[in-house]
DNA sequence: CACCATGTTCCTTG
DNA sequence: CCAAGGAACATGGT
């Protein structure tokens, strides 16, 4: 589910929902998305702490806790991978059968499930210092998007994943941005002209605004029961809600027309060994 | 069976 | 040393 709008809807949910409260009991089930730290480690941090607060930085959430005993707060770091969920249930409700991490809350529990487990629940922070300037934020600036793309080769598709280029952008909004600004995947990033920079960088803000608002709108269900994804969905399988494959303008759309009716069509092509969406007509360069 | 999937990291190659 | 490309990670959907 994971792309910086999702994390930071997710993050917007979740906040009101754990703070202050405290962890009566630590079970993990997969030691691996603890990495490096360990299940000792983890549970001793842990156990008995309260979280105080949470933030979002790229991709990445950070947890703030205060352990039992302590007045100083440290940082659980957060990450969904491809497939991971995070969620405040019921005791009662049926554990997931991913169940990566269980948080015992009082009556309720916080569940970290993660399918692929490629997703992370750690004390290991390191990774958010290399991580590039927050895409909404007054430090993402054209001058320093600019001198950082004339350093780069790589087409400009590619280069958005670059988590320290900018933070946040994944697979789905990388191509949605370069629709919206009307430039070719395939372009290399330090051939962009001036003019493009700067539509890319008012593109990536639209873009991943425009998801939040419209995440935001809907009504959160992430208890676990039933239905809990009505909006993390992506791509536009039979489960996905209508709502959702509309607001993408290009990903997965492939052999369909173009929704700026230029009369092209819009194609798929690989690269890094990701699918890139993109209308040859409108984004010819 | 084949291919595809929202991400990151590590290894190899040039 | 750096950039670029590919594999690996693990599971499920079509």
């Amino acid at each position: 589910m994971p792309e910086l709008p999702e994390v930071e809807v997710l993050v917007r949910h979740l906040a009101p929902l754990i703070q202050g409260r405290k962890i009566h009991q630590v079970e993990v089930r997969r030691a691996k998305v603890l990495a490096p730290t360990d299940v000792e480690e983890f549970s001793r941090v842990l156990l008995g702490a309260t979280f105080t607060s949470l933030t979002r930085r790229g991709k990445y959430l950070l947890f703030g806790i205060r352990p039992a005993r302590q007045r100083v707060t440290r940082i659980l770091l957060g990450h969904l991978g491809m497939t991971g969920r995070m969620y405040v249930q019921s005791l009662r409700a049926p554990l997931p059968r991913h169940a990566a991490v269980i948080l015992k809350l009082g009556r309720e529990n916080f569940i970290f499930e993660d399918t692929r487990y490629f997703g992370r629940l750690t004390l290991e922070t390191a990774a958010i210092d290399r991580l590039g300037p927050e895409p909404l934020g007054c430090e993402f600036t054209v001058a320093g998007f600019s001198a950082a793309l004339k350093r780069s080769a790589q087409p400009i598709k590619v280069k958005l994943l670059d988590q320290q280029l900018v933070a946040g952008v994944g697979n789905i909004y990388a191509s949605e941005a370069l629709f919206r600004a009307g430039i070719s995947p395939r372009t290399a990033a330090r051939r962009l002209k001036p003019a493009q920079v700067a539509r890319l960088w008012h593109s990536i803000r639209e873009t991943l605004n425009e998801a939040i608002a419209c995440g935001s709108t809907i009504p959160l269900n992430f208890d676990g029961e039933g239905k809990r994804d009505g909006l993390f969905y992506f791509g536009r399988s039979s489960k996905a809600p209508a709502h959702y494959g509309e607001r993408l303008q290009v990903y997965d759309r492939q052999g369909e027309p173009c929704v700026k009716k230029c009369g092209g069509t819009i194609k798929r092509l690989v690269q890094a060994a990701r699918s890139t969406y993109f209308c040859s007509h409108c984004q010819s360069a």
